[in-house]
DNA sequence: TATTGTTATACTCTATAACTATA
DNA sequence: TATAGTTATAGAGTATAACAATA
């Protein structure tokens, strides 16, 4: 069976002109599809934020960096785990970050295969710039919201998300 | 400031051993972590529903199936749009899925710059059966969610994108 | 002039496999 | 043998800029 190339036309007519209004059809009831979108505007939000102030960082670095901080000296396993990433993910990601003096890869004292992870002064200032961004964006995105309303619907996230886990 | 190379190890001493439990901090505080999160291991439980079938297939790619078999003919700008990418983005995507025979590009009668996009017999039969493995996926994703707790869910989700839209 | 689709290019995120050093 | 970090590589998603065909 040849099969016609990339991006081939197919000559046969067709009677429809283009549709006016966008028909969605199930999507809209869609958890995932409605999770996806929201978690895309959420994402380009973050990074207006961020570009508004001058700053430049997307919410993964700024969940690495915080971990980071709360967890010194852990190590790019232990990172990767809690990041739910590939070690071999991991090692550019780090790279730039160490690249912008705000992170260290340390020797560390009891296992020499390991390195220990943690901010460099600069990079504790960051991450204190970063989170009063962070939750100015996060007022935003909630501002539809009530505070009752935030905590619920952070609940019945992670109510999904361990639902989603027990695959 | 001479900087050190990419993955370069600070030999400063440090005293702390390896965490042994993450501290995550604000993080689970945060709308957009817990999004992130859960939109994560979602993806995750998508794929795992459709390798468990013997099907490939990604949301975006579901998503992107569903728009072109509800609105027939729509243009690759249209779906562009719908799908909030740039046109350019889309080209390699329709070509993997006409690669597969699932949509086919057509002549546009009216506009010779556009192309008709849509769904072959066969991409009509695997959006059907693609649409029983989304349903199974979606009820194991709510299954610690009343109906009541999805739909609103679905709710609190929308609001959060209106208020992340209007950077 | 403006729009549509394509190409070339680049960057990020993701993974697997194989290598080195260490345990 | 097993683990940690790195490298090489590859695929997908994302974008911008420039081009040809068409409006």
């Amino acid at each position: 069976m040849a099969r016609p190339p990339a991006h081939s036309v197919d000559e046969t007519a067709v009677g429809a002109p283009p549709a006016r209004r966008i028909d969605r059809g199930l999507l809209p009831t869609l958890l995932g599809y409605e999770l996806r979108r929201t978690q895309s505007a959420v994402f380009a939000d973050f990074a207006a934020t961020f570009a508004a102030a001058g700053e430049t960082l997307t919410p993964g670095e700024f969940g690495l960096l915080v971990l980071v901080e709360r967890n010194d000296g852990m190590s790019q396993m232990a990172l990767a785990r809690a990041l739910g990433i590939d070690r071999s993910t991991l090692v550019p990601i780090l790279d730039r970050l160490q690249a912008r003096d705000l992170l260290v890869r340390r020797r560390s004292p009891t296992d020499a295969r390991t390195h220990a992870l943690g901010l460099t002064a600069e990079g504790e200032q960051a991450v204190a710039r970063f989170t009063r961004l962070v939750k100015a964006h996060e007022k935003r995105i909630a501002s539809g919201l009530s505070a009752a309303e935030t905590r619920l619907l952070i609940e019945l996230l992670e109510k999904v998300r361990t639902a989603a886990r027990s695959l």
